[in-house]
Order: structure tokens, then sequence, then C-alpha cells
DNA sequence: AGCACGCCGACT
DNA sequence: GTCGGCGTGCTC
């Protein structure tokens, strides 16, 4: 008799387990491989999912096994990316399947669409037409800003890189820091550097971005170096055809350029022979739900599974990668000329507590506006303005204020879902009429005409948001081109490509605006640049927020000054705080990252925390916070009666969550932290055994809590 | 995670 | 007498 065939397929299920099914390879027309796409039975409905396993056996009942109904018409996951998916599944403690399956682009999820695009994919439909370029005529390199362009610091660092990762074949796994200022070149040479990789016969390169949305000036570029080669662009932005397409480009071996954020990461590459991590310290390559990966963590991990060269490049490098580069594990390459000649903006501290530094609005009797901006800033502007030269200013709160509050009795508008205040919008903003927002659960809700405590009439914006900002700048300036960037505005007008545009042809004399005017672009006439609530950031619990407003103000930093003009200065930027002598600001005058991250090592180290220690971190949710909180204590007391937890792991007590209350819900964390990254990873293993013994899914069953462990957390 | 099955309180 | 609560178990 002959042997059945038998797969194992996991599905995006909660479920530990594979499951069998009986493989017709009549029916299916192929025999079946690991890493094949498939539809199957699953209770009474059917699922995408992928094979695991092919055997001609199976433990189940063989009478009940089900057959599998559909192959995708796609190629298998190749065994590189099953190999990733794996790791990710283990190293982040997710089920497999829920690893794998969202990462397949909603488009191929249609299991009754795989007929149609089977079809399509057939008679090259498929493609989108700017992408229809052929790919294998003239000279691969194509019309690559040549390297002569590249001044003498870019042309050594490129040599350095291709003698690192191009003498012989198969130079192997490489973690490379390509670490510069920023507009000292490092995007031309990590170009050139991937043009020499992808001469070599259907290579594919990877190229990380933290968000292409915002940046779309790179997927330009970047085009425009490679015009023989076909690109595929990923991000959660696109269409779902779009992204579709760009994955299936990617896995089929089509596209030979794969730039995307940090999904990409995950994306099946089969002939992947590089790997470039631009601003790797972006924390926006930590994915914050479902499977909470590290894209740039699992890049190095993918290039060194594979064999394969990896660039990382950053002005602010992360205190991890720029370790590994200083203790050798990762090859240091610097680039510290600023192209073209440009100089570093001068930084300039105004200390808020100094009383001379305050400005009063001539309106303004009351001084309410004393601590909105301050005189010298004031004046730089207006110096600004004169020079014809353009002003960013960086306010990290959009809306109006902050908060309402009422003048009588300290009331503040709070949201009723979370433990958090309301934020006041102006009309224009959100709506058509002003109105108060959470930020965190998007309620909306009308202005109250008295306060709801006490009746009084006399409601008060209390603290400043980028409308507030644009109105005092207005009030200033009357005639001044105000343009405001930030999520409100990006959403209501066409989108925040279009309001770079108007920033770029030079009809804005002044951009307002959150952090996200800060990335990427570059602007070519701003000659000053402020920096209006960098406190706000430092009174923040999380031991990286430092590091992370470091980051920040270096790369805001960089847009001043960039001019085409070679002999221009440097333009400046300008830091409003009470705060001035603390170390972060320090190092900034100088623009000494190497110092500033010796100080966060040395500070790091002392206090033992990441990178000198492993952290994970048990989330709880449910309806009130006791009960969360005495869910954690109870996981505690229970670990701490084993080995493991007496000896290697540290346990720190359950505590609320900072936003305590969002949408609803409240919320606890537990953190733990080991000196080694085995003990850490065996001890969230038992806690996953543990929580899973007592839950269905991801719910606790006595307690109705909702629990997730997370891996290398980054906000704590 | 869904979803069915199954055993105890207030309702047309 | 029934509708419906969510506790428990299953999905090849």
């Amino acid at each position: 008799m002959k042997k059945p065939i038998v797969v194992q397929v996991v599905v995006d299920k909660p479920l530990k387990q594979g499951f069998d099914y009986l493989w017709n390879p009549d029916e299916l027309g192929h025999l079946p491989k690991i890493g094949n796409i498939v539809e199957v039975p699953f209770g009474r409905t059917s699922l995408i999912g992928v094979v695991i396993k092919v055997s001609n056996h199976s433990d189940f009942d063989n009478g009940k096994l089900k057959p599998v109904l559909q192959l995708a018409p796609l190629p298998p996951f190749d065994p590189a990316i099953l190999r990733l998916m794996n790791f990710a599944s283990q190293y982040y403690i997710h089920y497999l399947g829920e690893t794998i399956l969202p990462t397949i682009p909603r488009m191929w999820k249609k299991a009754d669409k795989w007929k149609k695009l089977a079809e399509s994919i057939l008679s090259g439909k498929l493609k989108p037409k700017q992408d229809s370029k052929s790919k294998h005529e003239e000279s691969k390199t194509g019309e690559c800003i040549s390297e002569e362009q590249l001044n003498q610091d870019q042309t050594i660092a490129l040599k350095r890189l291709r003698h690192k990762t191009l003498p012989d074949e198969n130079s192997g796994f490489r973690a490379i820091l390509l670490q510069g200022q920023t507009g000292s070149g490092k995007t031309a040479v990590y170009l050139n550097w991937l043009a020499s990789i992808l001469k070599k016969d259907s290579a594919q390169v990877l190229l990380l971005v933290p968000e292409i949305n915002l940046t779309p000036q790179l997927e330009r570029r970047v085009r425009a170096y490679f015009p023989n080669y076909v690109m595929a662009v990923l991000h959660s932005g696109l269409t779902e055809k779009k992204r579709g397409i760009a994955w299936h480009d990617a896995m089929t071996g089509n596209a030979q350029i794969i730039l995307g954020t940090r999904l990409a990461a995950l994306t099946p590459i089969p002939n992947l022979k590089a790997i470039v991590v631009d601003e790797e310290h972006d924390p926006s390559y930590k994915q914050q739900e479902g499977t909470r990966y590290s894209a740039r963590d699992l890049a190095v991990w993918r290039a060194h599974d594979q064999n394969i060269p990896i660039l990382l490049a950053s002005a602010t490098p992360s205190l991890e990668t720029w370790l590994a580069a200083k203790n050798g594990r990762y090859e240091l390459i610097r680039l510290d000329q600023r192209a073209q000649g440009a100089k570093l903006p001068k930084v300039y501290l105004i200390n808020m507590r100094d009383q001379g530094n305050r400005l009063i609005l001539p309106q303004d009797k009351t001084g309410k506006g004393k601590n909105i901006l301050s005189n010298p800033l004031v004046k730089a502007i207006g110096q600004s303005m004169a020079d014809k030269k353009q002003s960013l200013i960086l306010i990290n709160r959009r809306g109006y204020a902050p908060a309402l509050s009422c003048g009588a009795c300290n009331w503040l508008a709070a949201c009723t879902q979370c433990s958090s205040y309301m934020v006041l919008h102006k009309a224009g903003a959100i709506s058509n009429k002003s109105l108060l927002s959470c930020h965190h659960c998007g309620l909306v809700r009308q202005i109250p005409e008295f306060c709801p405590e006490c009746g009084n009439a006399d409601l008060r914006a209390l603290g400043q948001g980028t409308q507030k900002i644009e109105d005092v700048l207005l009030e200033l300036w009357p005639n001044a081109r105000i343009l405001r960037i930030d999520t409100d505005s990006s959403k209501s007008s066409k989108g925040a490509e279009k309001l770079f545009q108007a920033v770029h042809q030079g009809s804005v004399d002044m951009i307002v605006g959150t952090q996200m005017i800060a990335k990427g672009h570059d602007y070519q006439n701003v000659g000053l640049v402020a920096v209006l609530d960098a406190d706000s950031r430092l009174y923040s619990q999380d031991f990286r927020a430092a590091e992370r407003l470091f980051a920040q103000l270096i790369q805001v930093a960089g847009r001043a000054g960039r001019s085409e003009n070679v002999d221009q200065d440097g333009g400046a930027i300008y830091i409003e705080t009470e705060y001035p002598e603390v170390a972060i600001f320090q190092y900034l005058l100088n623009h000494d990252v190497d110092g500033f991250l010796e100080h966060i090592a040395h500070e790091r180290s002392e206090a033992q925390l990441p990178p000198y220690a492993y952290q994970g971190l048990i989330h709880a949710e449910g309806k009130n916070i006791q009960k969360a909180i005495e869910f954690l204590a109870d996981l505690k007391k229970c670990l701490l009666a084993k080995e493991l937890f007496k000896k290697n792991i540290k346990l720190y007590d359950p505590v609320p969550k900072a936003m305590m209350r969002v949408a609803g819900s409240e919320r606890a964390q537990l953190l733990i932290e080991s000196e080694n990254r085995k003990w850490l990873q065996e001890a969230l293993e038992e806690i996953d055994r543990e929580l899973g013994n007592i839950s269905q899914g991801r719910i606790s069953k006595g307690t109705q809590i909702r629990w997730l462990i997370e891996r290398d957390p980054i906000l704590i």
C-alpha cells in the first residue's frame, strides 16, 4: 500500500502545535515542500498556513486527518527565512504560526483569490507599470553617482568597506558600523557599496530604513542610483496590492533591491547578499505589537546566519552597536568630514531658569506667554528671517495645548478611558471646530463651557503644542509664512510630502512641527533649528530617554546649514532648557557623540543596565490595576520558588505602567533581568510555560488577565 | 484566538 | 417550561 504524504502546518493562532494534513499530489499538482503556503480546513472554517514538516506519518489519529485544500501560487518560504522565523519565534517567545503568517501581505492571504493571482502571474500582469523595466540589460552599475564624486573620506570608507566584504567570493559574515555625522554622506557610501555587491549575478540586497513614508526622498534617490535594477519597496503604508507585489518581487528574486521598514527584515529574499540598516539606532526598528522584534537585531542575526555582510549606519549609534564596534565584535568605519565642506551648526543652550531670557509678549500683560519662547530665540528667528533663511521649530506636542484647566478650582480635563489629560485642539487640525482629544485612545470630546467641578467659566489652556506656537509666532511676525507639520496637519492636507514640497520650494519662512520634521529630510535653506520642549523628554523614567533625546537633537541639528552653498556656515540650533548643565547638553555643545556614548556606557555599566544586562518584561492587562498587579505578584511568588530564579534572575516588583490606564483597561508590568542572555532566555521560556498552563490563549483563565512577554523591551 | 458544548438563574 | 450567562475543551 502506498504511504500517505503528511504535512505539518502552522496557522495564525496562539497554538503551540502544528497540525497534520494529508497532501494529495494529484490534486495539488506538486509534491509538498517545507515552506509552502497552503489553505487547510480548520474546525468549521479554513485557514492559511505554512508547511513546516513533510513526512509519511502522523501521531494524530490517521482517520481524522483532513486534506490540504489548496497550494498558494507562491514559491515556498526559503530555508533561510524559515530559520529566521524559527529564531524570532523562540527568541521573542511567540508562537511560530503567529510569527510567520503576519509577515504575509493580505493580498496573498485570500485563498479564494489564488487562482486569479496565479493567472496574473503567468500572464505577467502582476507587475506594476513603473517596475517593469528589464533587469539584465546594459552595465549593471548603471547611473550610480560615480565614485569620483565622493569626497576623500567617503572614498576611503568605501574602499575599506569593499576590502572588508568583497575580497573573495564568500567573505562571509561581517557586521560593520558606519558612523558619521549627519551630512557626512553615509548614503552615498553604502549605495556605492551595494552597487558592487549587486554586480554578482542575481544578487539581492536589503536596505532597511526607519520610516520610509516620511522619507520618499530616499526612495527616489535609491531608484535614481539603480535605474537598471528592479526595486521592491515595503512598508505598512502601501496599498494591499503594492505591498503584495513588492513582497512577491522580493521572494521570487525578481527584485534585486529591497528597500523597506522593519517589516522588510522578515521578508523572504532568497538571494540575499548584503544588508544595510540605516539609522540603526532608531527606535522605530522595534515592533511594539504582535511579535515584538527588533528589526535591527534580526537583521544582524540573519546576516550571521546567511554568512553575508551587514552594514549599520548612524550618526548616533545605539549604545549596543557602538560598544560592539568598540570591543571589536563589529568593524568600525568612520566618516567624519561633512560632505561638501558644510560646517556643523553652532549649538546654543538657552537657560530657561534665567529670567532675563524670558519673553513677555506685548499683548500678554499677565505673563502667561513667558515660557513659550525665549528672548534669545526670538531674536535669532528674527535674524534668520532677515537673512532669508528658514527656521525649523520643534515642539514634540501636537495640538494647541496639552491640557485644559479650570482657573478657579484647578480641575483638569482628563480622558475617561485613559490615565491621561485631554489635549486641546483648536479648529482646523482634526476637525473644523475646537475640541478635546485623547492622544492615547483617540477619544474626542466637546470643550465644556463651564468647569464641570465648580461651574467656573474661566477655562485655561495649559502648556503649549504646535498650534499654539504657530499662533505665537504669527503674533510676533504677522507676515511670516508659517507651515505647521504634525500628524494632524499632514492628515488633513494631502499628506506630509505635500507639506514638505512647500518647504523645499522656499514658500515658507518657518516650519513648526513635531519630531516628524526632523527625520531624513534634506532642507536646503534652514539656517536655524529650535527645540522648545527638550526637558519634557528628560523627565521620563525610561533609562534610555537621554540616549534617544541626544540622537534626536543631533539629528535635528543636522537639518541646519544644509545649503547647496558651499561656503555656508553651519547654521545654529537653539535648545531651550532649564538644565543646560546636564551631561547630554554639554556633549551636544561640542557635537561629541563618542564622548556622550562613553558617558552613557559608564552610567549603564555602573547601574548594570542594558547592554550590560538583559531584560524581559511581562505585561499584564485587566479590568482594574489591583487585579493586574496581583496576577504579576502571584507569578513572581511562584517563580521565586524555582532554582533558576533564585540564583540567576532578578525579579523586580510588579508596578503599574507609566500610562496605567489606556482605552479602559488597566496595565501593569513585571521587569525581569539577568546578566546572562541564556539565563534570561530560559527564564522567559519557563514563564511562558507557567502562564501557558493557567491560560487560554494569552488570557489567564481565572483572573481574565491578558498577559504578554516582551524580550529586550526598549520602553520601560 | 474563535467557537461549540454544557450546565445553572430570571423571563416571554 | 426556555433564553442565555461564560467555564472548559478542541481545532489535524
